[in-house]
DNA sequence: GTTGGCACTCTTTCCTTTCAAGTGCCAAAA
DNA sequence: TTTTGGCACTTGAAAGGAAAGAGTGCCAAC
């Protein structure tokens, strides 16, 4: 634990990792003097290396294999060691069109963050909404003909939701109408996750439909825990080296493609602003690491987004990438929303 | 062309095929003669394979390698020789309650093809629909609150749902309810592809709203050509074994993620009822093979759906479970229309 | 036309050798 | 006390080669 650690020692460590992420072979004490601390000579190194290794940061694999760095570096590099890197302007420009771009059309913007931040990180990306604090901008059921009916709810991010409801045999549309105003004038302006406190008076409001009444209440709540699993580039991580392997190239698609998994992945550390799960730690699989970010519009937390790849990670990259497309969600969202 | 084949060469076509898409490995005079064909001796087999390979419906790799069939083989084989095989009760009945399920909930019965045939194949699936001649439900304007509603469109197989109108300023909502009717009496029963006819009438009826008149007719317009792809099941077909190398797997991939690309597969052979591309024709890649079906209800053929896999596909199974998914499709269909 | 027999070809597997990379350690230098 | 050059040692990866196994092609006999 408090295992003192020189300046120098966090220095080599640092050009590990670096070397690492970039090359995807392990680091030799060699390497580090011909390339970035050409100051001192290769036993030197050598000697901060092995001590580097029993303190825990380090890892070989064969004796004349060089090093790469543990879960234990990873995490120093990223709370310390690791150098941010800016986006380019082409970069920053690209997440705003694409935002803006699907604003006009859009059916939910996690679409489109979770889309910009695979094109941008070259990882898969996964994002989830729906732990939000959002407020229902309208709700409404809209009649289908064949008995049935869309239950709507917008909310003013603009993400809405449906469902299909059974309508009562005989049910006319002038009744469905009168409902859906007694919905709005019941929910419309309500918190998302407070909808249930209204519970009672939908009820009474409701009863001269009781038949649907519970039916489209539940549904309504059903929204409320709902949360949605957007995944984008779920192959793009399997470019990286380290996928070298059917073995391995399977697992992580078999993980990809459980969205169940990959929420409770990401739900977890909705507290902080920017997680990292290494390796094995909070039920990543080995050999994955997971970085979130929770994003928030004037203190109300509207998702969660991440990018899931091998532990070997442009940490810096994707951290950066993270905090700007968050930067920039939350700029749109407030522009669309102050120009009403 | 032309070329004879006798009923002996055909019996043995059938079973080097079979034996090849169970077991993945090239076939063998002496495994033919063992398992299947005991009557005569592996020479006169071998003098048999050397015969269907000289007209092109084997290939040998190596001289000592046993034989794999030729696109051309596995197409004789589709037509004339493969034994369907029945699906079992408890696969048919998988298939009637997933689409009952779905058909309460349903967002789109399309996502559900693609899951059942996908789970009972084995292989990647992927369902298309929008060359549909659905017709229209319903079909209105939802306000949301800020300057905006939301334009909807239900068809009797799916949900359009996705296009903001902004509204002009000051707009009220009894307005948009008003529009919204207008456009119910218009468009509501009219299939899908020929709301264009209805342009000037719409336009005339519209007069009163000139402003956004123009805009949300394009909208409509835009959901008519639009197709979507839903694919399920994506690494599946990774699981057999001829993708035991990163490089086909990622080619593969790629495909997978290519939307458009599959888009345009599946959409070529939409006249057939079931289509089969194998190796690269067709624009299939190398490797690959298609199946595609198209289902019709009373006519109107409402999607095309299909099985991406290897060459070495199991197409009586394939072919089964497409023809069994259209013939509950149709009936599940028809039933929730007919109960309106 | 069919069959058994056998030589031939080609892949797969396993072993051995060689090569290069990188470390660990030590004694000398700073 | 820290740094350095030197050198022996370990280990994996690459290259070569022998042996084994699978399957065919062909031929002469039935």
């Amino acid at each position: 634990m408090g295992a003192e650690i020189s300046e120098r020692k966090k220095k080599i460590l640092q050009i590990v990792v670096d070397e690492y992420i970039e090359t995807a072979t392990p680091v030799s004490s060699k390497a580090i003097t011909q390339k970035h601390l050409t100051e001192v000579s290769s036993a030197t190194v050598r000697s901060e290396l092995a001590a580097l290794e029993d303190q825990g940061y380090l890892i070989q694999f064969h004796t004349s294999g060089g090093r790469i760095p543990s879960p234990k570096a990873y995490r120093l590099y990223i709370d310390e060691l690791m150098e941010r890197s800016e986006l380019s302007s082409a970069e920053t420009e690209f997440i705003r069109s694409s935002f803006e771009r699907r604003a006009a059309s859009a059916e939910s913007i996690v679409r489109s963050v979770a889309d910009v931040i695979s094109e941008l990180t070259d990882y898969t990306s996964v994002a989830l909404s729906g732990q939000s604090e959002e407020t229902i901008g309208n709700i409404g059921l809209f009649p289908c003909g064949d008995s049935r009916a869309l239950l709507l709810i917008v909310t003013d991010l603009r993400i809405f939701k449906d469902s299909f409801i059974a309508l009562p045999e005989g049910m006319r549309d002038e009744e469905v109408e009168k409902m859906s105003r007694t919905l709005q004038n019941i929910f419309v302006g309500k918190r998302m996750d407070r909808a249930r406190e209204a519970e009672e008076e939908a009820m009474q409001a409701l009863a001269a439909y009781r038949q649907i009444c519970r039916e489209v209440l539940d549904a309504i709540f059903a929204y409320t825990d709902r949360r949605e699993v957007v995944l984008s580039g779920g192959s793009k991580s399997l470019l990286h080296p380290e996928y070298d392997d059917v073995g391995k190239i399977r697992t992580f698609l078999s993980l990809v493609e459980d969205e169940e998994e990959i929420g409770k992945l990401l739900s977890d550390g909705t507290s902080v602003k920017i997680g990292v799960k290494i390796g094995s730690d909070g039920g990543v699989p080995e050999d994955c690491s997971i970085v979130t970010a929770s994003y928030s519009v004037d203190g109300r937390q509207i998702g969660t987004y991440g990018v899931l790849g091998p532990v070997r990670m442009d940490y810096a990259k994707v951290v950066s990438v993270l905090e700007s497309v968050g930067d920039v969600l939350e700029k749109v969202i407030k522009n669309s929303n102050g120009g009403k």
